[in-house]
DNA sequence: GCTTGACCTTCCAATGGTGGGAAGGTGTAT
DNA sequence: ATACACCTTCCCACCATTGGAAGGTCAAGC
């Protein structure tokens, strides 16, 4: 199976099969006598472990770490947990953030009239002398 | 006033300064006799405008249009408005999109025992056959 | 005057994850 | 033979930020 049968199967592009490969995350593919990259259900398989982790948002290295657990018959699920409850915490407090964004800005953008007369409590806001406001 | 000082008044690094100069969101500063950048008030106020829409997550891109229509005295306050909306429906599905990944990750840690015992639902889950599980 | 240390200057590189594209080889169908 | 779709490696760009090297400048203390 070429890379790009390999990626359409796996959800996972081409070029990053291959950057994945050049950073150690996957084993060098198995070659044909074309140079040509073969994978089999096997390798698939990985692809796909590895493209539903970072639609979950765990890093390149987290999913390394994952994936050495995955291969491991004998990993304690604990060691999986951690990994993923870190990943998760990161993503809450990420998410706190941008809603703390969001949140200041919604209350700018509600009291802006947006019209074509130029005052506007956004800029006010934005360039305001005080921090909090 | 030099640039560390400036930087700490405003809340920007001196680096940063320098890199919204050099990509043109700042005009370039007025320089003493030594080549050391200087620093007046309305500089500061500028720098603390860029650094509020930095943390308010506005791109270099978006932040170069506030500071266009903050300077421009007849700017409508629409215009604004538009910049500020958009950037909010940004914001807003980038954080339903990290809510979603929160949301699978609970669930899936959730499930997992997390004990010495190597079967764990957070690796089924990211191994499995189906996309949607 | 000379040293020390805290500033400043410019320039180059790295980060993370992905995409774009060049330049060239290969496979297959007409 | 020709066209086209695929593959290969290689380098570059994005975005915003940080780090560091190599060197200039300034103020304090001896």
């Amino acid at each position: 199976m070429n890379i790009g049968a390999a990626a359409e199967e796996a959800g996972v592009s081409a070029k990053m099969i291959r950057h994945y490969e050049a950073i150690g995350l996957l084993r060098p593919a198995l070659r044909r006598d074309n140079r040509y990259r073969d994978y089999g259900d096997r390798e698939v398989h990985e692809l796909r472990f590895i493209g539903r982790a970072r639609r979950l948002g765990f890093s390149i290295e987290e999913i390394r770490t994952l994936l050495a657990l995955w291969r491991d018959d004998a990993r304690p699920s604990r060691d999986v947990r951690r990994v993923a409850q870190a990943h998760l915490q990161d993503l809450e407090s990420r998410i706190a953030e941008m809603q703390a964004m969001a949140g200041s800005l919604r209350e700018l953008v509600a009291h802006c009239h947006g019209d074509s007369r130029p005052d506007c409590p956004i800029l006010d806001g934005l360039g305001a002398a005080r921090e909090n406001g």
